[in-house]
DNA sequence: AAGAGATACAACCGCCAGCGT
DNA sequence: AACGCTGGCGGTTGTATCTCT
């Protein structure tokens, strides 16, 4: 163990909180292309203003391919119950033998509901009507009016959402789609993340499938490339969008799928041209808004990365936003 | 309709183990 | 053996959303 122990990053130069659509999709496509050999790295090469520990939470809690979101099912919540009785607090144990969940996620379901219901499930044992070995207590042990009640705020807590999309946000859905990935064993059928989630079912750390060595084979209905590739500036435009920026952009995401808006945005040439135009005004590199812009223009400036030149990452810089292949 | 309280969940933090030098 | 770095883990917190009064 070393001593001394030099902080995983500077706290002060990393953003912190939710991660926008665009963070998310900045690493997704930087995973995509180089995988994660070094996570300390990677914010910095993929131009993240986040702490590498953030960036490996995000991807496995979130945008890893093989996460399965959505409910956990009655027998999923017994596996727990059953897997926490043997292990304890081991949620990575236990997350291992739940294809799909991360330790994160089965830690919020124990503390959240399973807990409570783990003890009384216990005290309801201890009673004569001892019901433990009966599966999925949730619909089958509850005695007194207080676990009525739990069971039904669970229940509307399930109906809401199944109402409320887990999926990942829509625009993120098109990166590197193909027909032969669509149906894959692991993700249950009502999960919505399933294709989703086999589109990136082979990023694997070092072994990553880069995307040209696809292209040949892929038709456009099939295959949307985000352009990672482009250059550092598109992602400080597409980070500067106000679409993505609202104050709650998951919702703004998952709902009003603001991505083919844009696309809609830059149906026309002269809509393209209003709209490189107003970017440009927002980041202050125009002579009408030039100078006054300091906030927008200091964003951009914090946010260009230490570019190694023995990287060949963003080596293309789209001519025109109708480039975008969004 | 509005405010308070409860809940769910994403994200952060600090520590530790393992590995390479 | 000591050190330094990194990934991983578990506890905790912050906040958005929901429910109740």
């Amino acid at each position: 163990m070393g001593r001394g122990r030099a902080p995983c990053c500077d706290k002060t130069k990393v953003k912190k909180g939710p991660w926008s659509p665009a963070e998310d999709l900045r690493l997704m496509s930087f995973i995509q292309k180089h995988g994660h050999s070094n996570w300390r790295s990677l914010p910095k090469q993929a131009g993240l203003l986040r702490c590498g520990k953030s960036c490996r939470l995000r991807w496995i809690n979130y945008l890893r391919p093989d996460v399965k979101r959505g409910n956990f099912t009655p027998e999923e919540e017994e596996n727990i119950i059953k897997l926490h009785n043997s292990f304890g607090n081991k949620w990575s144990k236990i997350a291992s033998h739940l294809p799909g969940r991360t330790d994160n996620e089965i830690k919020n379901v124990w503390n959240t509901h399973l807990k409570k219901r783990s003890t009384k499930k216990t005290k309801v044992s201890d009673s004569p009507m001892d019901d433990s070995d009966s599966p999925s207590c949730a619909s089958s042990s509850i005695t007194s009016h207080e676990d009525q009640n739990m069971e039904i705020r669970d229940q509307r807590v399930q109906e809401s959402d199944a109402k409320k999309p887990n999926e990942k946000p829509e625009f993120l859905k098109v990166i590197s789609r193909h027909p032969s990935d669509e149906p894959r064993e692991t993700a249950s059928s009502d999960s919505p993340t399933s294709s989703y989630a086999s589109n990136f079912s082979n990023i694997s750390g070092d072994n990553v499938t880069r995307l040209e060595e696809t292209k040949g084979s892929t038709t456009s209905e099939d295959k949307i490339e985000i352009p990672f590739e482009s250059d550092i500036d598109f992602w400080t435009l597409f980070d500067s969008l106000d679409l993505f920026q609202t104050t709650n952009p998951e919702q703004n995401v998952y709902e009003n799928s603001n991505v083919s808006s844009a696309t809609k945005m830059l149906d026309s040439e002269d809509e393209c041209r209003e709209w490189l135009r107003y970017l440009e005004n927002e980041l202050g590199l125009t002579g009408e808004n030039g100078g006054d812009n300091l906030p927008n223009t200091e964003q951009k400036m914090n946010f260009e990365p230490e570019i190694d030149p023995d990287m060949d990452y963003f080596p293309i810089w789209p001519s025109s936003p109708q480039n975008f292949c969004i």
